[in-house]
DNA sequence: GTCTATAGATCGATAGAC
DNA sequence: GTCTATCGATCTATAGAC
């Protein structure tokens, strides 16, 4: 069947959600208009608003596919046995799992305040289920004697932040390679819940 | 002496300063239009001027004056004797300037790209010096035998980027006092570069 | 599904009166 | 030092042709 006129591409939305999210996590959501995505993708800015309602709607869904990606990636790991490998696991699964996606972890992490109400509170659910994952691997620990913290909640936090610390640096081709990095922050991880 | 015809104030400056602050901090900068600064401070958009050649300029003061004020302050801090006791002073240290200006510090994080190249530079050299505070006083411990961490660069970055992470969820009034979020962060660092 | 064109609002920054 | 007024650019979103 032959395209409708004017119709070039059935791949259009994809590429103007890899517009959207290269171009946020560059200059931030606030400083990237509509024209500017337009461009990137090769259409006019009208031609958006056949793939998103609006502006926002582009980044709750850029931040609610990384969300929901995330989670699903970590349900679907293999989990071992007994708190300290699983805790191993969670490190590891964290540091390669953000590594792989830069833009997607950079704009969930600063383009909150840029949410609806509404939508903030669903990534934020979806964050905290995340967040749960790791504080059950802690209080299993704990309960079991293997690992000692004062408080599973914000052991939990300390440990995601620093782990997340390693977008900000880590760049491929470096001094370490991913599996060094594991290593160095594997190490600090174990000991800081050890008993 | 009269004072000059229009002129209602001689603090004008460090209102338009705090209110860029503010806003800065709960919009994000891209977000934020002089004129609603102007109408935070009480004037009209035209004055800002007076006091700033552009809003590239408020940024950047604000950014700069935040890690001058944290690197004085830590410089002025009382060093005790012994990289154990050093890294307890860095630690606590961190947490009480961090928490006591949340809003510097978030912009100071989130705004690093709507800073023109020459003062990205000039912001980073400042964090640079910053962390190798930090690094220093690892190194030394490293070299006394009372550290083990198998790269003190990363164990800086990992370390500071716990402890940042405490303004993410800490409110005055909440379950734990600051004390107890030293005492559990200090409990937490102190292991993860333990020998 | 994409285009052109535009409505209607808002932006950063400046000019000139007082 | 602050005001009013405005320039020229840019914004999101929509309408209608093809």
């Amino acid at each position: 069947m032959a395209r409708t006129q004017g119709s070039h591409s059935d791949i259009t939305g994809p590429r103007i959600q890899a517009a959207a999210l290269k171009l946020f996590a560059q200059h931030g959501y606030a400083a990237v208009s509509m024209r500017q995505i337009a461009k990137e993708v090769g259409v006019q800015a009208g031609a958006l608003y056949n793939y998103t309602p609006d502006k926002q709607s582009m980044l709750f869904r850029l931040m609610k596919t990384h969300m929901v990606d995330l989670l699903t990636a970590w349900e679907e790991s293999e989990s071992p046995e007994g708190p300290l490998e699983q805790l191993r696991h969670f490190t590891r699964f964290h540091i390669r799992f953000h590594r792989e996606r830069p833009e997607e972890v950079f704009i969930a992490y600063m383009e909150l305040r840029n949410l609806s109400p509404e939508n903030f509170a669903e990534i934020e659910a979806l964050r905290g289920q995340y967040e749960n994952a790791l504080e059950t691997i802690l209080k299993a620990g704990v309960e079991a004697g293997q690992f000692h913290v004062p408080d599973t909640k914000i052991a939990t936090l300390a440990v995601i932040a620093m782990l997340t610390g390693v977008n900000t640096w880590y760049r491929a081709g470096g001094r370490l390679s991913l599996d060094e990095v594991e290593a160095i922050y594997w190490d600090m991880v174990r000991k800081s819940v050890a008993p």
